[in-house]
DNA sequence: AACCCGTGGCA
DNA sequence: TTGCCAAGGGT
């Protein structure tokens, strides 16, 4: 659930889930995980996106070994003190593998409230701290219930009531959804920060870098860089936040995924 | 609080 | 083609 949780951060399950039987598969325990090159989880990760997060697992997995013999924590603040581990990830490990009774809010569950309690078509801003206590004041008392209820509006969210075209005619709330009731009014003051542009963007050259690393178990000296990159001012800059991040590490005859 | 961090699908 | 969106987290 904890590997399966990292990568869904911003990724879309159809995505995740072939990645996450073969990590599972070769890494069943934080142990094995922890005793393997960070290099190779960060190849196993592919393309799911964002490669610090199998940078933090493999922290994570490390830090469990450390701190926790192998397992994974069962509270939430041990869980939160895990590197990449935030309040989503945390509360869904809590809830999910370990039937605690605790809020999950996910961006699913955001818009899910937003609409069938608030009566608006689109979440604000996320703000950890509303959004939680939106969620608990809607949570079912009893344990299993509290699970099946976060389970449940993550799950209607990502199926019926998606961001784009929600099908309310095959929502099993849509008789009690404010915003259905109020007749589906529009913009309801702030909408969420739009996303920067990809193209062109330091975050495209950052990815290129790493598929050339990925690639090979070679070191990529710098020249051969040049090549997936013209502006080489930007590509030196993707290189040098890639080394401070620790997903490359410079070396006499090139770069490297982190062996260690 | 605002911004940064990959990649891909879809309208 | 462009913008939006995606089971978020770190700084």
């Amino acid at each position: 659930m904890l590997v399966s949780e990292f990568m869904l951060q911003q990724t879309q399950v159809a995505r995740v889930t072939p990645r996450w039987e073969a990590w599972i598969r070769r890494w069943p325990t934080p142990a094995d995980l922890a005793a393997a090159p960070p290099a190779e989880a960060v190849r196993a990760w592919d393309r799911l996106g964002y490669p610090r997060r199998a940078l933090w697992l493999h922290r994570a997995a490390s830090a469990m070994v450390e701190r926790h013999g192998g397992e994974v924590p069962r509270e939430l603040d041990e869980l939160l003190a895990l590197p990449g581990v935030g309040p989503y990830t945390a509360r869904a490990v809590a809830a999910f593998a370990f039937g605690e009774r605790h809020p999950v809010v996910d961006t699913n569950t955001r818009r899910v409230i937003a609409r069938a309690v608030l009566g608006h078509g689109h979440p604000g801003p996320p703000s950890t701290t509303r959004d939680l206590a939106a969620m608990s004041s809607l949570l079912p008392v009893a344990d299993a219930a509290a699970r099946t209820f976060n389970a449940a509006a993550m799950e209607l969210g990502a199926t019926v009531c998606v961001a784009r075209a929600p099908a309310c005619d095959r929502c099993p709330i849509a008789a009690q959804c404010a915003w259905r009731a109020a007749g589906y009014p529009d913009h309801e003051g702030p909408r969420a920060p739009r996303q920067a542009r990809f193209e062109g963007s330091d975050r495209q050259v950052r990815g290129l870098v790493m598929r050339e690393l990925r690639a090979t178990h070679r070191p990529v000296a710098r020249g051969e860089l040049a090549s997936i990159w013209p502006d080489a001012e930007q590509l030196d800059r993707a290189i040098e936040t890639l080394v401070g991040d620790g997903l490359a590490v410079v070396g006499d005859d090139g770069l490297t995924l982190p062996a260690a």
